[in-house]
DNA sequence: CGTCTCTTGGTGACTTAGTTACATACGCGC
DNA sequence: GCGCGTATGTAACTAAGTCACCAAGAGACG
């Protein structure tokens, strides 16, 4: 799909001045010390990748901590037989906690992380980032913050394809993905690599959902026509 | 089940004397600083609770970070309908790195720790737990690499919810069970709760190994007679 | 010892989800 | 307007989970 789709892009690391004031992007961290900012600010780089780029994956750990300045990473797991699924996005102003986590361990990070859109970011290397660590209390708060976030979100995730009907995911998935807008750029394909089911399961629940009145599909877009109604259905009755 | 349901038990909170040499179970803790392994001895205490506590869980956070000694944690997730999966165990020598992100992240923990045995741990109160974080890397690294391999371990879990025939999970959870034994002190209802499955689908598909000649069963008891099938099944085949 | 009760496991009918193997339809480039 | 790749539809089937109920085992207790 155009919107949550990875392309196969070349990946060339486009590398900025690392002047720039990006810091206001990151309340928390603000209030370092000033020595330590200039480290950063000196340190750090800024990136930019193109849509699609892929970030992170399995057998590719990240050789820095990753400050998201604009766009979207979608974090996503894929199963030998190719079936994906959607774990979580890291969108501008957050950080990816978790791949660092598993960066400092040693482990190789299992899912893969994707460039949604084009993206800018800032890259702190990996001994800065343990330096950080070690001297900024606040530091710290940012980055456990952000991984406790994610682990409780996994967690949810868990319990979700455990239990949950496939039905009421996907009408919390729609209304994730539509937010404030109508329309949802997204094949079915697309919306079954979010939830790890398949396209005909997908299909199928969109047509029901169609035939109760509750939106309306297009090749490739899907159009929310009654939103109580799948408000109500994501509230899990 | 006996070895591994949580009996409804009072939680006494044992303490001890903070004096023995418990540090020889932890080897990568050895190599603090004398002045901060003085403080470890000092500030931590060594607790013991009773097989079947509840050690955290939803609206319960933990108040300082767990080194196990002796025994097993179970962590697990309990679904509204009362359906449950276990996310990990945590066992001697291995910290409860995840409970402590959360923790420190001051998020609401969504799962919930039972002790499986009777447990004897280091509690570290949370100040110094951030003392240590700051002030020695190989503590650092310690609590990153436990933190990585859960969140690894999550991310297979996920995986194997979302994507593995219930069979080879149920093939992989008896192995698992099992270790060097032949036989699990475990109820069909025990397993399905492993596996975040249904018992009946736990029971039938034991009834079908049982009929293949792969393991025999007894009320509360799995024998395993045949384990090469078990672990070609396992081997997601 | 026999009966009562609670736990554990068995069974069949049914629903939901996922799989397989196609057919069809849309829309863009030419 | 024609082809072609992508997207969606469909039907038959298997796997997994649900529901409702029954039966066997294991203590408990008189």
């Amino acid at each position: 799909m155009a919107s949550l789709d990875d392309a196969d892009v070349a990946q060339p690391d486009v590398v900025m001045s690392s002047e720039q004031d990006w810091t206001s992007a990151f309340p928390p961290l603000r209030q370092l010390p000033e020595e330590i900012f200039a480290q950063l600010r000196e340190a750090s780089l800024i990136v930019e990748l193109p849509e699609g780029s892929r970030i992170f994956g399995p057998g590719q750990a990240p050789d820095s901590f990753l400050l998201l300045l604009d766009g979207t990473i979608r974090v996503q797991q894929t199963s030998e037989a190719g079936r994906e699924i959607v774990l979580y996005r890291v969108q501008a102003g957050e950080s990816c906690a978790l791949t660092t986590a598993c960066l400092m361990g040693y482990e190789e990070y299992q899912a893969e992380g994707i460039a949604e859109t084009r993206i800018r970011a800032v890259a702190i290397p990996r001994a800065l980032f343990d330096r950080l660590i070690a001297s900024s209390r606040e530091f710290r708060q940012f980055v456990f913050t952000a991984f406790s976030r994610r682990v409780t979100n996994l967690f949810r995730i868990i319990e979700e394809v455990a239990f949950e009907r496939i039905d009421v995911r996907l009408a919390q998935k729609l209304l994730e993905l539509a937010g404030a807008k109508q329309q949802i750029v997204a094949t079915h394909q697309d919306l079954a690599n979010e939830l790890g089911s398949a396209r005909e399961v997908i299909s199928r629940q969109l047509n029901e959902f169609a035939r109760r009145g509750w939106l309306r599909m297009a090749r490739g877009i899907v159009e929310i026509t009654d939103r109580p109604a799948l408000v109500q259905l994501a509230q899990h009755d």
